[in-house]
DNA sequence: TCCAATACCTCTAGTCTCTAGAGCAATATA
DNA sequence: TATATTGCTCTAGAGACTAGAGGTATTGGA
């Protein structure tokens, strides 16, 4: 039996995101000592160490759910869990290729930067008008 | 003189989201018509703009809201707003290298499934024991 | 065995950047 | 003038936590 720092130092989750998870639905209420406290038994911290990893790929809690609901009928095929996995990594794509164009904005701004007055500053030049910018975002 | 609505329309803004900028000091309190609704100049315009343009480039509320003070000194060297706009992009290259990670961790879990039953999902087990990832995360 | 330190409890409110809705007032159009 | 659209304020909600107040359990050492 673990209390909740314990389940917390061994799966790097804080212990009121812990609480908040239980809150969610996302595990189910704990044992609890004669005191009240929460004790934790080994599959809580499967369950849990599941969560963590999931949020670490960036997967919401909404899928997450989903996916524990999915392994709890271990029959049915896992088309289910494949698709959330395939949508959240088209997400990521998507994302990375935002973010690289603003990566090029940004070199673009900053390197034109002569570090003078602020009145020739192309950062706030560049923020002023869009249409000094290379492409639309 | 431009309504919320118009200023609206010119800059992609949301109505409600304007209004959050004055709240949040983003943008002055503009005047009002004989009913009390708000209208704007073509500096409000400019000014809405250009924290349209940062937000777009990913610039928190508070970098904005300094670039702004920054560029209302315009005899100040710019140093502050190249800082500003450098600290963001290396940033938005560490979260690019982080989502890289993901995506290959993600193309490697979605790999391995075979659509068949969940006992069997990688998506699940791999979610479940994070010694079939590759790279620590 | 007692005391202090630490960990735990519940509950509320705050973070950030908006977004949505209720209920009502002003303005624009036919 | 009647109606449609837009505007107003205020409050609450989103997601995923985090922080704090005020109190209780448990643990380790003297």
């Amino acid at each position: 039996m673990l209390t909740i720092g314990d389940l917390s130092k061994r799966t790097g989750v804080k212990v009121p995101t812990i609480r908040y998870y239980e809150q969610m639905g996302l595990i189910s209420e704990p044992e609890r000592s004669e005191g009240n406290q929460r004790r934790y038994s080994k599959t809580d911290l499967e369950r849990l160490a599941f969560i963590r990893h999931g949020r670490d790929l960036g997967l919401t809690i909404d899928a997450i759910k989903e996916l524990i609901s999915l392994s709890q009928h271990p029959d049915r095929p896992c088309v289910g869990a494949d698709r959330i996995a395939k949508e959240h990594l088209e997400d990521v794509r998507i994302k990375i290729a935002q973010l690289k164009r603003l990566e090029h904005e940004l070199e673009r701004i900053v390197s034109h930067c002569d570090g003078h007055s602020i009145e020739d500053c192309y950062v706030i030049r560049a923020l002023s008008d869009h249409g000094l910018c290379e492409h639309e975002h």
